[in-house]
Order: structure tokens, then C-alpha cells, then sequence
DNA sequence: GGTTTGCGAGAGCAGTGCTCTCTGTTGTGA
DNA sequence: TCACAACAGAGAGCACTGCTCTCGCAAACC
């Protein structure tokens, strides 16, 4: 097996545990500019991250993290799919645990994506805000971006087979939209596809209203958002038939 | 009265027609800067603005540009202020036009406000994507940002008093979240307070499904997103009691 | 053990925002 | 009318950025 392959391999998370001390030690650094790039990002924000003040805090010369990620934005890039992932985390975790109704448990997943997004606001800045400039996420953030609206899925196909979805009239899409919703279909087996369809409206709201919380579009209304956000989440539970 | 008051009244708005000729060109060269910084918006990306590009295509040294706007950031903050403005009067024009439904001029407006952001995506992203590091957006920006929320205002007031807003059920808010309902309840008299909760709900909507579209978080599900839009402006516009 | 591969250092390029100083012009109050 | 103040643009310069290239050295492999 070639050495890019494996690099390749072991980047992606295919594989673990370097071998040769070269590996490791790649693997090591590999992190530690993550971590430094995290920490900048928190003080700063996502556009005036510096190479340069990375290699300066782990004490090397700016050059030499290009042999570790061959441009800023494949930094970000990585950094956008750290951040996905421990969004998804979150939201997973928070939907793991025990509840007696399937309303709480969408509550609290709401609440763990505010938590975390609140929590670290650049990180969340760079995947929910603007795109950056000239760079296209690439298919890989694809995947872990679609951790939060997979366990919305989840609870909702749960509380269906729980029997707890009651007939809710709602519009039954039609046309392109009918399809489009067929597409996720499968991920939620047996839910009516108007709920479907309101599920995807609910997760937009959710993350419009984090985003607008964070960036400030709430200041003079619903600033502090705590109880706005609990109602909300509360009442679009309700709204894709989860009562 | 000061050159500088001068200067601000006219800069914000406030008096129009500037009475010498330097005045008068130092207005014109205003805009032009604007202008050339919003062309340039166009291709690039708001973190991406350069002032030198900008001072190269308007024939002049980077440094006079510095007698206009004393740093990026307020050339970035006047870029805002005028795409609030350009938003908000997209909103209003659909929204001036007769209906004979209440229900269709919310979701005018809607499509007024998808369809300024998808032709203006760089300026979209500037007022509703990352805050710009470091820069606190001024008190200034407040009014201009409450234009297309006070048109969903006016419509449900106006709904209200026409009489086509029916008793819906809906939790009255309590609490924190009452009075926070409270403080935008004279702007829409006579609306029902958990309608008026509703309203801000669906407004964090709308801005999360066009950030979603424009920012690509749709690819995969609902994208191309028009049916999509359309449906769901006319679930909001029943959400918010509207039928 | 020789050869390939990976790694860090250093210099350098083209670009950035911003400041300061200088010269010329425009507007204004005495 | 005329001196003085305010303003405008030019140019040089500072400290910074992302990124490239070359050069030695050390680790890994055959």
C-alpha cells in the first residue's frame, strides 16, 4: 500500500493508529494545528485566521504547514468538518438518552444544538454562516452535515412507531416537492410525507433562529432568546405531529 | 454649522443635495466607491473586499480612499446598511401591491425577499451570514434590518383588522417570553399575542430557508427550492393565523 | 547501505489595511 | 479681497498576509 494512500486512508478516519513514528508524529502536529486554528478562531473569527500566527504559536515557520494542509482553506475545510461532527455529536447524544415522550426528546436536541452552537459561536459561524470566499465545501461535509436533520429523522420515526403521531391535517405536497420529500422518505420510514415535509421546515426554523440569535437579529425583540427558543422548540414539535 | 455635522447629515441621509461643488463630489465619488465595492462584492466575497482593487479601478491612490471611508470596516457597515435598505424596500413594494387575500401578499413578500437574495447572494450573506469579525454592527444598521419584519407586521395587523385572522389555538406566552411579545405589540395592534409570537417564528424561518438555499444546505434534499419555498410560505402565512 | 520520501528553515513574491507627510485646491470668515 | 483653515489626492512606508521555491537534514524503505 502506498504511503499517500495510507496518509489518504488515515486522514479521512478510514484508519487509526499510525504506524512508523513519522505517522505518529504527522498525526500529532496534524492535530495541534487544528487545535491552535480552534483557538484562533474563537478570539478571532474565521476570515482573518492566519497561517502565520498558527506556526508562530507552535513555533515553527509558516512554510512548514503547508507540508500538513496545502492551503488555508483545506485548514478550514477540515476545521468545518470537525465542527459538523461535533455539532452532530451533540444532537446525537442529547437524542440517545431515555425520555418518556418523544417531545422531549426533540426539545432537548434543540436545546444541545443551541447549547453547542452558543458555546462556540465561530464554529458554528463557519458552518451556518456565510460560505467562504472562492471555496466550495467540498462532498466530504456533506455526510456529517447531515447529522443534526438525521436525528430530527430519527425522533420522528420513533415517536411514529411509537404511536405517538396522531392524524395531523397538513397539506400533502405535490409535484417536484412530493418527490423531493420521497427522497428522504427512506430515512424515516413510515411518516406521512406532509410531516416530512414540515420536518425540513423545522429545521430551517431551528437553525434560522440559532443563527439570528448568534448574529445578532434578535437584539430588541426576543433577546435573551431562552424562552423564545423553548417555546419554539416546543411548538414545532407540535408541528410536525409529535403531541 | 460644522463641515463635519454637515457631512454626517448628508452621509446618513438625513438633508440631501449638497450645496458646493466639492460637496457634490465628494458625494458622487461616494457612491462611486460604493458602487465599485459592490461590483466587486459580486465576485468575490464580502472578506475578500479590497480597498487597493477598489482605489485601482476608480483611477486613484488606496490611500484617498481614506477620505471617504476611514477604515473597510465602514465601507463594509454603509455596504449594509444600503442592502438592509435595498431589502427592505424589495418587502415593501411587494407588499404595497392589492391582494385580495391577506394570505397573498405574505407570501409575496416572501417571494419578494427569496428572490432579493438570490439576485443579490454577496449582499444577502453580508446582512444575515457571519457577522464580520471584529465589527460590531452599529446602532445604525437597527432601522434598516426592521423593514421586512415590519411588513409581516403590518400585513397581520392589517389581516387582523380586515377580519381574516380566525381563532386559532395557540399557547398564550408566559412570562419572560410575554413581555419580550409585548414590546413589539403596538408595532401590529390588536393582534393576538401568541399570533404575534407565531410571527416571529416564521420570520426566523424565513431567513433560515434562504440562508439554507443560498448557502447550500439544501443540496440533497430540497434543492432546487422553489416549490419548497412556495409551500412553506403558505404553511407560515396559516401558522401565523392567516387563512 | 544507498535511495527515496518527508520535513522544517529561510528567502522571497505579490498582495493587503492603514498611517504619515507632503503638495495643491477649494471654501470661508474677517 | 485675501489670509487662513479645511479638504483632497499622491506617494512612501510599515507590518502583515497566503503561498512558492529551494535547500539541507533525517527518517523510512528496498
Amino acid at each position: 500500500m502506498s504511503r499517500a494512500l495510507l496518509s489518504v486512508l488515515w486522514q479521512t478516519g478510514v484508519m487509526s493508529a499510525p504506524r512508523t513514528a513519522r505517522e505518529r508524529a504527522r498525526a500529532e502536529l496534524t492535530g495541534e494545528i487544528k487545535a491552535a486554528a480552534r483557538r484562533q478562531l474563537e478570539t478571532s473569527g474565521a476570515e482573518s485566521l492566519s497561517l502565520r500566527a498558527i506556526s508562530r504559536e507552535l513555533g515553527m515557520v509558516s512554510s512548514a504547514l503547508y507540508r500538513y494542509f496545502p492551503s488555508r482553506d483545506e485548514l478550514l475545510t477540515a476545521l468545518v468538518i470537525d465542527a459538523y461532527d461535533a455539532l452532530g455529536e451533540a444532537a446525537e447524544s442529547a437524542a440517545q438518552k431515555e425520555y418518556p415522550h418523544p417531545r422531549e426528546a426533540w426539545v432537548a436536541v434543540y436545546a444541545a444544538v443551541r447549547d453547542w452552537a452558543r458555546a462556540n459561536p465561530h464554529e458554528y459561524a463557519l458552518i451556518y454562516g456565510s460560505p467562504i470566499t472562492g471555496y466550495q465545501a467540498p462532498q466530504t461535509t456533506v455526510q456529517p452535515a447531515a447529522r443534526v436533520p438525521m436525528v430530527l429523522l430519527n425522533i420522528l420515526s420513533q415517536a411514529h412507531a411509537e404511536g405517538w403521531l396522531p392524524e395531523v391535517e397538513a397539506p400533502e405536497p405535490s409535484g417536484r416537492l412530493a418527490e423531493q420529500v420521497d427522497t428522504i422518505a427512506p430515512l424515516a420510514p413510515g411518516v406521512p410525507r406532509p410531516m416530512l415535509l414540515r420536518l425540513v421546515i423545522a429545521w430551517t426554523q431551528l437553525f434560522g433562529m440559532i443563527s439570528f440569535e448568534l448574529f445578532g437579529q434578535l437584539v430588541g425583540s426576543m433577546d435573551p432568546a431562552d424562552d423564545f427558543f423553548l417555546e419554539t422548540s416546543r411548538q414545532m414539535a407540535k408541528y410536525v405531529g409529535i403531541s
